[in-house]
DNA sequence: GTCTATACTGAGATAGAC
DNA sequence: GTCTATCTCAGTATAGAC
């Protein structure tokens, strides 16, 4: 069981750092809000950045079995064939939008560290396993795609994902509509299949 | 003309932003590598914010000119007929190119900023009125789009067309490429044009 | 007008008392 | 496990030299 001090310090992290960002949200901010001391950080954590750690360890986990799963059904129903593209993106999307109606704080800080260029430090270890399992789905579902397309193409998935799922709209209509953020997901694999499927040649 | 140390202040910002992000740069690590003094840059900008103002306001303006230009001319080839959608976002991301093969620092700030979510606040300012236009010629476009659809797209193409601007490819291969930005622009306008396209029933 | 020196508050981190 | 005290460095501000 996870000490009070300690689970109340991730909570807080985990939503300001979602809201504010890792850089722009500072530990005294943190242990305010959840009425603890700051040495407290330090005993259970060790520093700033191993606390962020935690706070992605700890829902991570869950995100990525899920679109595992999910990536074994789908591969397993198309036998030895190709998979359809939105698929291969659901498995990828639809976990989030799961995380999401639960943790709602830690989606928007996934998008965060996306956005903050932490992928070849905290997230690379939390996500290459999932990451290397869905570029070879994606790599079956699409043979007739270079190597190098394919990269670029996950490359702009990852970047409309992660501003999707920071939650930061730019048009003040976007906010009007029901926050469902499966209607969002879907929204985006609709999108995204299409742009994989585009022919190299524009 | 720009004072000396005024134009050194705003390169070795741009620089710095670009590469650790606006509130992981420190002002006393840009006037370090800047060779002047701290109170330097409050003399000539008032703050760390305001450097960051005159940083995008530099290089915003001949980017935007660009942009609205192009589109003119597209405007102007299709009559009153709609344009293509991939002339379009031609429109809105090749300048951007342009900029980058002279002001390469600048182009990864600008993905910063956006990836940041600094939208609401100095990007507005900067970049409303561009994006006004375009947004009106993505309508003529593509006149069977839901208008809430349009908008969401328009958002997953900022998340791309911000991550990719970052330039931080998550995978070793991707570097291997010479970095020409163009041949990346001109991938994610084929990605991006094909999304756009999608019709909404997935 | 332009820059230097210096001071103030708040950041992350650590040692040691309890 | 928890908290106080303290260190260094961050952003900010200002007085005064040139």
């Amino acid at each position: 069981m996870i000490p009070d001090t300690k689970r109340k310090i991730l909570d807080t992290a985990e939503r300001l750092i979602g809201e504010q960002g890792y850089a722009a949200t500072s530990l005294r901010q943190i242990i305010a809000e959840a009425g603890v001391n700051l040495a407290a950080v330090h005993y259970h954590f060790g520093s700033k950045e191993e606390l962020l750690d935690d706070v992605v360890l700890r829902r991570a986990g869950p995100v990525n079995e899920a679109r595992i799963a999910m990536l074994d059904r789908i591969e397993a129903e198309a036998r030895n064939g190709p998979p359809a593209v939105e698929r291969v993106l659901e498995a990828f999307l639809l976990p989030t939008a799961e995380a999401a109606s639960r943790h709602p704080r830690f989606v928007k800080l996934m998008g965060r560290m996306l956005a903050e260029g932490m992928m070849p430090g905290i997230l690379q270890k939390h996500f290459q396993v999932a990451a290397g399992r869905f570029l070879g789905a994606l790599r079956k579902a699409l043979p007739d795609l270079p190597a190098d397309e394919l990269l670029w193409r996950v490359h702009f998935m990852v970047g409309a994902m992660a501003h999707t799922m920071c939650g930061a709209p730019e048009f003040p209509q976007m906010i009007a509509e029901p926050g469902d953020f499966r209607t969002r997901m879907n929204r985006l694999v609709t999108f995204l299949s299409a742009g994989f499927r585009a022919s190299v040649n524009s």
